[in-house]
DNA sequence: GCCCAGGCGTCCC
DNA sequence: GGGACGCATGGG
């Protein structure tokens, strides 16, 4: 077991904020989070946090994962005062962090997200672990799987169409990794299923590209009712992905 | 039965 | 280049 303390770190807010889909919550204050193939248990107490794993673990896998390394306090120090939405949002958002999520896993999961809704989301991928013996699908795993009975609506064939990108490496996180923002979402939207939402989405969860900034049904309504139909400027931060995430948590919470 | 969901591909203009 | 439309599925 590992104890640590941390400030800006609260695992309820992350696991209920859309940007991952396997921390659950199996007692009051204890969560087990998945990334890929790696899992942990870990209790939280205030700022204490207690981690079921050997401190190698920790160190290597776990504190990079919840981006532990990251000043949030000094983000949420530039939000301007008379932004009224982020102020809110910094409030109500107070313990998130921008997850460094497996990229393999934050493709296979954002793609299942489109016009679908977070618990369906999560049964999805439930259900693609299921049927791969209860481990995450690899990309040679995925290619060779029956997905027509799981669930997943006509996502079936994007699915497909990454892992054979993934496995003939047209599509890589080295080389995705080493590209700009921009480049990286032209490449990514090459994928079936893979529009300018699911882009973001994957350059911010699982690139942490810090400015890619996903637009979707939530943060529409935020920019139509608390922007008066004008996008802020914030959108254009190096760390757009990270206010977009407050705004998100914030509307969510307040209306969903 | 409706409407909606961390949208996108395809048509059509 | 942009705006309608259909798309599978299940929760509310």
């Amino acid at each position: 077991m590992v104890h640590i303390r941390a400030i800006h770190f609260d695992l309820y807010q992350i696991a209920n904020s859309g940007q991952c889909f396997r921390m659950e919550e199996i007692s009051r204050g204890k969560f087990r989070v998945f990334n890929y193939r790696n899992d942990v248990v870990i209790q939280q107490d205030g700022q204490d946090f207690f981690f079921m794993c050997s401190d190698e673990d920790f160190e290597t896998i776990w504190r990079k994962y919840f981006d532990l390394d990251t000043d949030y306090i000094e983000f949420d120090s530039l939000i301007p005062e008379s932004d009224l939405l982020l102020q809110k949002g910094k409030e109500f958002g107070s313990g998130i962090r921008i997850l460094r999520q497996d990229f393999w896993e934050t493709c296979v999961s954002f793609i299942i997200s489109q016009n679908n809704n977070i618990p369906r989301i999560k049964k999805c991928i439930q259900a693609l672990c299921d049927r791969n013996g209860g481990l995450f699908p690899s990309p040679l795993n995925l290619q060779i799987m029956r997905l027509d009975d799981l669930g997943l609506g006509y996502r079936d064939e994007y699915l497909y169409d990454l892992a054979d990108k993934v496995v003939f490496e047209r599509i890589s996180e080295r080389e995705l990794q080493s590209i700009s923002y921009i480049e990286a979402m032209n490449k990514l939207k090459e994928i079936k299923g893979v529009g300018d939402k699911v882009a973001n989405c994957i350059c911010l969860f699982g690139l942490h590209k810090m400015e890619a900034c996903p637009i979707d049904v939530w943060m529409k309504r935020v920019i139509a009712e608390d922007y008066h139909v004008v996008a802020p400027n914030w959108i254009q931060s190096p760390i757009a992905g990270y206010y977009q995430q407050l705004a998100f948590y914030y509307k969510r919470g307040c209306e969903g």
